[in-house]
DNA sequence: GCGATGTTTCGGCATGGACCGAAGCATCGC
DNA sequence: GCGATGCTTCGGTCCATGCCGAAACATCGC
């Protein structure tokens, strides 16, 4: 149910107990352990209950887990779910920021341009980082409030990504560029799923503008 | 146990055992387990075994965990131990950096200096702090291979404290500052613990390079 | 109002796992 | 060699937890 909660949005308890395949009254057990212990928030609406996690550092612990749990001995059990997991690999929302090969992609295209610099404990968005993601539409001043004191320059996190292997953009400036992907249209949320779609107009900002190749998935794309 | 074992030094079964107050057979049963699913390393000695932690990535997942679970709700439960407590909140290593009281103020000091630059998502050791740092003995060079590309700066990862609920160094960074400290005699392990304690000459570095003050803890120091 | 839908509470079952004591190995000191 | 120490395996007990079905409660649409 956490990881089912881990792109940030809030679910209803009984979606909730649909991803995690136990009986409605299992999980609303656990739903309320979980709220009482401070790990997700609820809010109520109508006849339903939203649950979502309760702030970025319940979502960073997931991902923590994450990060040990895949890449653990290859044990006896799978966790493949097949025909889901080609889109979530592909992309999908980690939190509040975006994951998966276009996650990964994104990240490289950045470092290759020399617009984030990015190690494996912490990442810098240049000053021509700056500039380009303002260019293209990103709300860069609401990030100046947390760059550094004096350098002047925004720093922001890595997240590892489970699929991939490789770091890929989280912290604000993370978020800034999955909220504005949204916002734009580049992307699209899959219903009741983390994957997300790129949208025509996504690939072509993110082949034009990040120079990435192939982002497009083949399947309902043409929907689009 | 992996609480015991995230100071970063590996434990014997026995020792292990005693921390978590169970006896040896359950003690065993646990640790074989974390051995096999890669939580943690072992390694052989004679009739000893020592346990450490298999990796940073499991050293985060435990510090991710432990913030979460310190910003709980302070329910029915409660985990303080009581005597050991004090000098665990004064200074101690958190796998391989310094945290506690120490630690915070070492990164405050730091900061204050201009040093090093750090945001809740990531930090950078500034060239006036590689300078800083590399007059007082620390070994900047190895830190450089991990600098950002373009930049040169070196980045490191801020790791919020539990006790103190504010960032201190971790990362590469971090760490090398917690080995110096011990190579150079300014600290000493308490043995059995994850508490550090700060020598005469340590509290005399900390104090004027650092501008630290009462960095001293009153019980024991005078044996130092 | 009334049935339908979403959620929680209650009661009870069953599995799992945490634990320990006793015994079996391995290694050390001598 | 032999006893002492450290650790693991085995066997068995016991409690906690996960789970579900039935029923109660709340809200919605009408």
């Amino acid at each position: 149910m956490l990881h089912a909660l881990l792109d940030g949005r809030a679910l209803t308890a009984g979606e909730l107990a649909r991803v995690a395949g136990v009986a409605a009254p299992t999980a609303s057990g656990h739903l309320a352990k979980m709220e009482e212990t401070g790990l997700i928030a609820v809010v109520a609406q109508g006849r339903h209950r939203y649950f979502r996690l309760s702030g970025p550092a319940v979502a960073r612990m997931l991902e923590a887990i994450m990060e040990v749990a895949s890449s653990a001995p290859p044990g006896p059990r799978k966790l493949s779910v097949g025909p889901k997991e080609k889109a979530l690999r592909h992309a999908r929302t980690c939190y509040d920021h975006l994951a998966g090969t276009l996650g990964v992609g994104l990240a490289d295209a950045l470092t290759a341009a020399g617009h984030v610099e990015l190690t494996e404990e912490a990442g810098i968005l240049t000053e021509g980082g700056c500039a380009f993601l303002a260019a293209i539409g990103l709300n860069v001043e609401a990030l100046k409030a947390r760059r550094a004191a004096r350098s002047g320059r925004i720093l922001c996190r890595p997240c590892l990504d489970w699929s991939e292997r490789r770091f890929h953009l989280a912290g604000a400036l993370g978020a800034e560029l999955c909220t504005h992907s949204l916002q734009a249209g580049w992307i699209r949320r899959l219903p009741g799923s983390r994957a997300v779609l790129v949208t025509r107009a996504g690939e072509r900002v993110f082949r034009e503008e990040f120079g990435l190749r192939g982002m497009v998935e083949e399947t309902g794309v043409a929907a689009l």
